[in-house]
DNA sequence: AAAGGTAAAGTGGCATGACCATTGCCGCAG
DNA sequence: CTGCGGCAATGGTCATGCCACTTTACCTTT
């Protein structure tokens, strides 16, 4: 059979209910509608759109657990903050694994990818991890460029897993990361948290560069600890405190 | 007015949609459905839950949104499987990994999903690895159907992880096997490593029972470790004669 | 016997229409 | 001017019927 199933386009791509979710999503995109604005009535937008209720409705649901649309029973529905379409997403990947579980993950992968680096890592994989070292060393954090910091922290660890020489575990601590970036943001911001992990990366590095590997692990065992720790008291402060009230 | 008002609680919180979709939620979350598995047809389930069709639609195509499931018209809901195992699956195809890599990785998953089992596992969830094993013993190999003794090891070793109460854990454990089964097929057919690998499934087992998390972390580490010597040693043989042809 | 087409059953997709529940406003009574 | 009661607007739910797509089994054709 020949390739030439790419030249064919289906006539209407997808249900209704999608149709209607990516129509409401250019208005919304096009900002002919801004946040806090009222849609139309389920029963007049049906009829514009020139299909059921049941159809718009099924639209509706869609946008609103995409955290597009706000519908408030009685009044109508609405174009959903921008904020809360962020914190929502993000609840939700949360949903999806606890705190608890990334963080052993991190035990699991890490501390072996530490102990091998350390014993057989190269030295062209480990100059990779001091430079990542180096700079995010350099790095000016009174800017409150918190976003770069939790990048470049993010790498350093990666690098680490590349010199273990293993790109299944590799791949793997990358998804892992893109969670945990996803799910909440950097735990640096805890006050002094940025100071310790500082002594803490430094502790690791040195570990990998004299080619111990039980003192690696250890280091990257007392790193993953003290970083789970910051995050348990970031959630228990003020979780989404620019959001509040505003909350389903 | 006073502050009385958090004693009462609504009879019924949110809408029969959202009510539905947490609820679908709660037996996917329970592995009581798992990736893949189909949902009841859609008139079935909405009398199931008391509800009717159109609620039902409404939190399906929530849950569609946030990509919980996969819905096919003509054929039935489907559990969709999680973006994390998707992407991590494609991305270690396209690369050839090592089958060093691979059973490393074993040893990084599996030593501390052993210990944790052995530690923390709660009795359902040993039982359903004693009932796994039960399973593998009372198979015949005789008849010569080692894919079906190659699901059965498998799925030992995945019921090991699930006990160890980490859903990351566990995905990656299944990505690492289903790469693992493609790529080659089942050492047991090396002489002599089912008699051996049975005996040390027996060691690992018990130790779990015995609530001992060393000795079952010692156990898992043996098996692995002569897993892999066996898989060498195929290698050298005739690497790839069983699934030949088998491929996508 | 193998290949292909066809019909039927199963399942999701869509529309109609009716009624219920909540909200917010407006007018009326005090 | 204030309070409250009712009414209209709007989302929430349900029942029912039929259409469209997929899959399977069977039958025809070669």
């Amino acid at each position: 059979m020949s390739d030439d199933h790419h030249l064919w386009t289906p006539l209407r791509q997808g249900t209704v209910a999608d149709l209607i979710a990516r129509r409401i999503l250019e208005v919304i995109g096009s900002d002919q509608l801004r946040p806090g604005d009222r849609l139309p009535p389920e029963r007049e937008l049906a009829a514009m759109l020139g299909t059921s209720r049941p159809s718009l409705r099924e639209a509706l649901q869609s946008l609103k657990a995409r955290g597009w649309v706000d519908i408030r029973h009685g009044s109508g529905v609405f174009v959903a903050e921008p904020a809360t379409t962020r914190s929502l997403r993000e609840a939700l990947l949360a949903e999806e694994v606890s705190l608890r579980e990334l963080y052993d993950m991190r035990e699991v992968l890490e501390l072996p990818a530490a102990a091998w680096a350390a014993k057989h890592g190269d030295a062209a994989k480990l100059a990779a991890v001091q430079e990542a070292y180096g700079t995010m060393m350099s790095a000016n954090p009174a800017r409150g460029d918190w976003r770069r910091m939790q990048e470049l922290d993010a790498a350093f660890h990666l690098r680490i897993v590349e010199a273990a020489d293993n790109r299944f575990l590799a791949r793997t601590q990358g998804v892992l990361q893109e969670i945990l970036a996803a799910g909440m943001g950097t735990t640096l911001r805890v006050p002094g948290r940025l100071e310790r992990s500082r002594g803490e990366h430094e502790r690791i590095l040195s570990a990998l560069l004299s080619g111990n590997p039980a003192a690696a692990r250890r280091a990257a065992l007392t790193h993953i600890n003290n970083a789970r720790k910051a995050a348990l008291s970031r959630l228990h402060e003020q979780p989404y405190a620019d959001v509040a009230g505003r909350q389903a």
